[in-house]
DNA sequence: TGCTAAATAT
DNA sequence: AATATTTAGC
């Protein structure tokens, strides 16, 4: 309703995304009378989601309803898009790909088109891309996950990329398969069931998947004993973020997130259990925060985005000056 | 000795 | 997995 103004698209294809219901989506995409539209429409509506849930995937096991509704969305839009694009093409016995030119063209005008990015700037970064990226069949960018890319566990033979990009199979093949959907999906749901955790349980999202760690440059012994290293710390804490949270992470998942070798369970546990009581007298924030947070050990060493690992380690040059500050505390 | 980190036990 | 206890380094 007060979306329908942005449905207005006609041909100019422009991005139109605004926040509504599922529901409300179809019922104002059905006043749309272009099939080529409603796809676009559709798809900037799969992207936003995407976007969306890439965000909240750090925090999935404290919003694991927010996951089950965003993937069920995603899951109806792509069905939606499906059926839609299956009869444009009965309709018109023109394949997509004719259909994927048309659009790319107009993609391309939109690029330069500020206001076009503007709708997309409420979270900064991304967005802008995701759009006129869709109609393109680049395959280059790699750094593009999506969707089934995070539901992957780490051990499982992941879906060949291929498969797994939604920009990449749109382009190739029209769409993704949804059968790829439901595949993932019901991993999703099952993957927490089995294991002991009460909800789900995505042991990597598609950060934990990229996620190489430089070479430690500090020892990490000492005598016989493991040698926390500000530099180890910060790892441990990159890997904490990464999993959850301080809450969440478990030791062996932390531990494997970590990659250093000859790192035990018990040696994570150990000091995750010292990091915790550490943690427990300081205020309260500090616990929680998952992402952007001056670490409460090494307080002058401030976390930024755990993907990008220079932004805790260079910073460690001066660590055994904060160690000695914890000795202050009572 | 006391304090803490790390290891080990429950 | 969480907590408690022991060991050991400074």
């Amino acid at each position: 309703m007060a979306s329908s103004s942005s449905l207005e698209l006609n041909l100019s294809l422009k991005p139109s995304y605004v926040p509504k219901t599922i529901a409300n989506l179809l019922k104002d995409l059905s006043h749309v009378d272009n099939a080529s539209d409603k796809l676009a429409v559709l798809n900037d509506y799969i992207n936003q989601h995407e976007e969306e849930l890439n965000s909240i995937v750090a925090f999935k096991r404290q919003l694991p309803q927010c996951m089950l509704l965003l993937m069920e969305a995603l899951g109806t839009l792509k069905d939606e898009f499906m059926s839609i694009k299956n009869g444009m093409e009965s309709e018109t016995g023109r394949p997509l790909m004719d259909f994927l030119a048309i659009k790319r063209k107009h993609c391309e005008e939109e690029q330069t088109d500020i206001s076009v990015a503007k709708k997309y700037d409420c979270k900064g970064k991304s967005l802008m891309k995701s759009s006129p990226q869709l109609w393109n069949s680049n395959c280059e960018n790699k750094e593009e996950k999506t969707f089934i890319d995070f539901i992957q566990a780490p051990n499982q033979n992941p879906i060949p990329f291929k498969e797994s990009t939604f920009n990449l199979s749109l382009a190739e093949k029209g769409c993704i398969s949804t059968e790829i959907i439901r595949k993932s999906y019901s991993r999703f749901a099952s993957a927490g069931t089995n294991n002991g955790h009460s909800g789900l349980n995505l042991r990597a999202d598609n950060r934990t998947l990229n996620y190489h760690p430089r070479p430690l440059t500090q020892p990490i012994w000492k005598n016989n004993r493991r040698s926390w290293s500000p530099e180890l710390h910060a790892r441990f804490v990159e890997a904490l973020n990464l999993l959850g949270g301080i809450g969440v992470a478990t030791p062996k998942q932390i531990k494997e997130v970590m990659q250093v070798e000859g790192l035990t369970n018990d040696q994570v546990k150990s000091h995750l259990q010292k990091y915790r009581l550490h943690c427990r007298r300081l205020p309260e924030n500090y616990a929680k925060c998952l992402v952007k947070f001056p670490d409460p050990w090494h307080p002058q060493i401030y976390y930024g985005d755990p993907l990008s690992p220079e932004d805790s380690d260079e910073n460690n040059s001066n660590p055994e000056g904060s160690l000695s500050k914890k000795s202050s505390r009572t």
